[in-house]
DNA sequence: AATAAATTGTGATAAATTTCACATTAAACA
DNA sequence: TGTTTAATGTGAAATTTATCACAATTTATT
């Protein structure tokens, strides 16, 4: 029913509904939506159809609505806890991102085996690697951040699986395998790199010789 | 000829490749790098294939030499410059990977209008973002990352384009639009993280119910 | 030297995704 | 109230991407 791309999409649709809303508007046509996320008219519309969403034939979709829609399909009626493993650059980053609240995610915590990188009291609290399973298992948390090292990152999987973790980001440039039980994305941002250089690349050459 | 999985799995094969030959491997089967880059062993011979990248019939493929025509593929065989505009949390941690040096990517300057941030002196110096087209156009940089917060997006990207920027990864989660002559790569760490939501929740209804 | 085994390379086929074409409906207008 | 207009909704067609099936080739073995 689903396909992969169509739920990034509906993800983005969902983010020009939350601005839109926030401007006080109230009804949106398939047409803006696809502008907001680049794709066409008709992608909008097939997409809402394999999900069963339907507006209103003349007068585009209602903005509250189509918004509580997209959120119950992407389990965003409730807030998604995750926990970080490796709190050096990016786990940093991602910690202190308050931008997560509107997508109703919350960093609950972060995990590092560098002592000095420890701290109960912060707001999201920094604690030993060794308390993963405790904390995972007590806080029925789903959700985990691979930030570790790419040497590292195999065994922060495995140890993220005993802890009961059923779905991860892993930033480190490995691919990790999709264990049974357990959803994994690897984001390579190398990789995202070379991917526009050689797009780049490309359309320069067409552009000139052909 | 080429196809947009097909660039991202040679990246992926590349990374893989580097890897073996650091352990002073010299060959690699097609079903090897099929692991590491979690596909199937024709894919990896099929997108070998549209790139006309051949082996040996029995004996698989000789590491440097994949590496070499990978490589050239990707534009790899001169380092890549990158400039990069908002040094808050995210382009902070960009700045400061060492790991981008053996994907033959280097950040050169980062650009800020935060006068706070600024250093000239810094290793990567970090500069007032009007010098940002002088610096471009000086340097002949042809891509940057956008990180700065999402209403400065559009703007920086116009910013990029009167510099003569060709290629763009934002990390600000709206979806901006590619202008002629200029790729441009939405990646909203957000919506990452909601399809890794949807994916999970999806299997685990799977799972349970059916 | 002949045979068997293992691996690549690719046209054909299948599956997934997007686009098209147009029927349907609601609103606006005359 | 009828007619026009502007949108949605979706099966069918087209396109893109991945898989299959198997021929071709190289190496190893007897
Ligand atoms: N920083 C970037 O811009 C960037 C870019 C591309 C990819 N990455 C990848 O993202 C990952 C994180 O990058 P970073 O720059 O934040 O790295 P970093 O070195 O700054 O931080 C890594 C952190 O992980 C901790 N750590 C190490 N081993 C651990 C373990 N076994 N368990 C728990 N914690 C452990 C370290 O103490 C450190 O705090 C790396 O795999 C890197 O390759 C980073
Ligand atoms: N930090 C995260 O984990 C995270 C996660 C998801 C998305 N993002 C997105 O990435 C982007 C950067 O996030 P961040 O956390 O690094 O933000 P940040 O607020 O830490 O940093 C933004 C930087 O941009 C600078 N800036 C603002 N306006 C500018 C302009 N017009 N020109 C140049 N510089 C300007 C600011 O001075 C600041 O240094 C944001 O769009 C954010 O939504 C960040």
């Amino acid at each position: 029913m689903a396909n992969k791309g169509c739920i990034i999409r509906l993800s983005r649709y969902r983010n020009a509904l939350l601005r839109l809303k926030a401007l006080n508007f109230v009804k949106v046509f398939s047409e803006n939506l696809a502008d907001s996320a680049r794709v066409t008219a008709v992608q909008v519309r097939k997409d809402f159809s394999l999900f069963g969403i339907s507006g209103n034939r003349r007068g585009g979709y209602l903005i509250e609505e189509l918004i509580a829609k997209i959120s119950a399909i992407l389990g965003k009626d409730e807030v998604q806890r995750f926990v970080i493993v490796g709190i050096g650059n990016i786990g940093q980053a991602l910690l202190h991102y308050p931008g997560f609240k509107k997508s109703e995610i919350e960093i609950v915590a972060g995990f590092d085996i560098d002592q000095n990188k420890h701290n109960r009291q912060a707001a999201v609290p920094i604690l030993p690697l060794e308390e993963l399973g405790n904390f995972v298992e007590k806080n029925k948390i789903r959700f985990g951040i691979i930030s570790v090292p790419d040497s590292a990152a195999q065994e922060t999987l495995q140890l993220m699986l005993q802890a009961g973790i059923k779905g991860i980001l892993n930033f480190a440039p490995i691919c990790l395998k999709e264990p049974q039980n357990c959803v994994v994305r690897n984001l390579s941002l190398e990789t995202e790199l070379e991917n526009i250089i050689y797009f780049t690349v490309l359309a320069e050459k067409e552009e000139t010789g052909k």
